[in-house]
RNA sequence: GUGGGUAUAGCGUAGCUGGCCUAACGCGUCAGAUUGUGGCUCUGAAGACCGAGAGUUCAAAUCUCUCUACUCACCCCA
């Protein structure tokens, strides 16, 4: 079938059968966070383009050439969200947040958007998960987010995480390092790669993570940011790194780590997996001390993280983690005949009123396929209705499982007589599990 | 933008030293097998102009070329 229209490359649909996996993490995710004294906050999909601009970073790869911008009608530029943290502190600032006490803690799930070529992992609309704290300049709080993250990937289950962190100090002393890198690498400039030496001047940092061998093999022996470090930013890195120690969550320092937004400071970390192609990082973060400043907000210290729930959800699968099941059908109800079906659709109200998830044939089809139907979606229960039935006033409630077939009235008592039966059902299950166990 | 790989029914595949392919198999879908009862089994049906276009040939899903899409990787990141 040649289809008129295709999605658009870099996005994905999540298709009904395969939808529990995204409820279990936004379900676990989001308990989590909340565990964690996290709340929820929603922002739109788009922002007025300068907003990225001025907190993503100009020359970052981001704004510069994977931004989806529109515009309409004359009015400003907006554009749609390449990431989280900046909508998410705006949305802070413009509501007053910040003035409601430190510190305020907050978490999303939302898509986020950006021109990329795919790859695995790697889509052009995806969706990230993920939590802010404003208002701690405190290593405690590196430490809590992180804690956070590691406790969301433990509980959806992944195995073989590892947990890089950094620090890439606060502007001065970042500043002093950065001119000592450029110090260092100029007399290589000429074996440098292309785009290593535009990096040169604007951003020497990022030489250091080229995958280019030759610039590895000159990047080996660079100066190191951690020896650059300001005693304050040296202090606060080697309180996270007791912190996390006491938190028994293992780490690996990696000078190497440099992330892409220009907004961060101090702390950076990454959890990464080899087991889903080249694009393991499942979770970034960091500190981004002078973030709200520049929207416009009083100098306020924050910190957060972004977690990939594509990617988290390849780890998952590869890695045969569990996933919660779909609720399954209570009650399927039978029908023969348009008096069956009349009464079906008030026994069918009835029962729902009561929470049930019930449902009955709505394709006209024969006694047969409806029942092949109900097993098909898990029914526990079935009812036949036919003229009988509407004559007796009474039916056989069949439990689909064990094929046993009880009495159950048509009238004011089927609810609760069904009730009774799901009652007896989810015990006799119990039963045999505990059986199993003694 | 630059490379590699792949393109056959809803999904997953076979066929690819050209003719037996008027395209096969599994899953799924639908319908039957005591016309008022599912799961197993059996039978049958629907469903594909073999990614698109051109060429070679008596003959192409199978060979050649072009294009397109998808995919993996570089870059970058979640």
């Amino acid at each position: 079938m040649a289809l008129l229209v295709k999605k658009p490359k870099g996005t994905a649909d999540v298709v009904p059968s395969k939808s529990y996996m995204w409820h279990t993490v936004e379900k676990i995710v989001s308990e989590t966070a909340q565990q964690f004294g996290f709340r929820e906050i929603r922002i739109p999909t788009f922002e007025e383009t300068g907003l990225f601009v001025r907190s993503v970073g100009e020359t970052t790869d981001v704004v510069q050439k994977e931004m989806y911008t529109v515009s309409a009608a004359g009015d400003s530029k907006f554009t749609l969200r390449p990431e989280g943290t900046a909508g998410v502190m705006r949305a802070m600032l413009e509501n007053g947040v910040m003035n409601e006490g430190f510190p305020q803690k907050v978490y999303y799930i939302l898509s986020c958007f950006r021109h990329e070529n795919v790859q695995a992992g790697r889509l052009r609309e995806f969706h990230q998960f993920g939590c802010e704290m404003v208002g701690s300049a405190s290593p405690r709080a590196d430490a809590e987010v992180i804690a956070l993250a590691k406790s969301v990937l433990d509980r959806v289950g992944l195995k073989n995480i590892e947990l890089n962190i950094n620090s890439i100090g606060c502007p001065e002393c970042r500043e002093k390092y950065r001119q000592a890198l450029r110090d260092y690498f100029e007399p290589h400039r000429d074996e440098l790669c292309r785009t290593c030496q535009d990096r040169l001047e604007k951003n020497p940092m990022r030489i250091l993570d080229c995958k280019s061998a030759e610039d590895q093999a000159i990047a080996k022996d660079a100066p190191m940011i951690l020896d650059y470090l300001c005693d304050d930013c040296t202090e606060h890195f080697e309180k996270l790194k007791q912190y996390l120690t006491q938190m028994n969550i293992a780490f690996s320092v990696n000078p190497r780590i440099v992330r892409g937004l220009d907004y961060y400071t101090r702390t950076v970390f990454e959890f990464i997996t080899t087991e889903i192609g080249a694009q393991g990082t499942v979770c970034g973060g960091g500190r981004y001390d002078g973030l709200i400043e520049q929207l416009g907000g009083a100098k306020t210290p924050a910190l957060g993280f972004g977690m990939g729930l594509e990617r988290l959800l390849l780890v998952m699968q590869k890695q045969g983690c569990d996933f919660m099941e779909d609720k399954k059908c209570d009650l399927y109800i039978a029908t023969m005949g348009e008096n069956a079906a009349a009464k079906a659709l008030s026994m069918t109200a009835a029962a729902r009123e009561e929470g049930f998830f019930v449902e009955y044939d709505l394709v006209e089809r024969g006694l047969k396929p409806q029942m092949k139907y109900a097993d098909k979606i898990g029914a526990r229960f079935v009812i036949v209705l036919g003229d009988n039935e509407i004559d007796s006033g009474a039916a056989k409630l069949k439990n689909m499982a064990t094929g046993e077939q009880t009495d159950i009235s048509l009238g004011d008592a089927f609810v609760e007589q069904f009730s009774q039966a799901m009652v007896n059902n989810m015990f006799s299950g119990l039963e045999d599990e505990l059986g199993g166990l003694v």
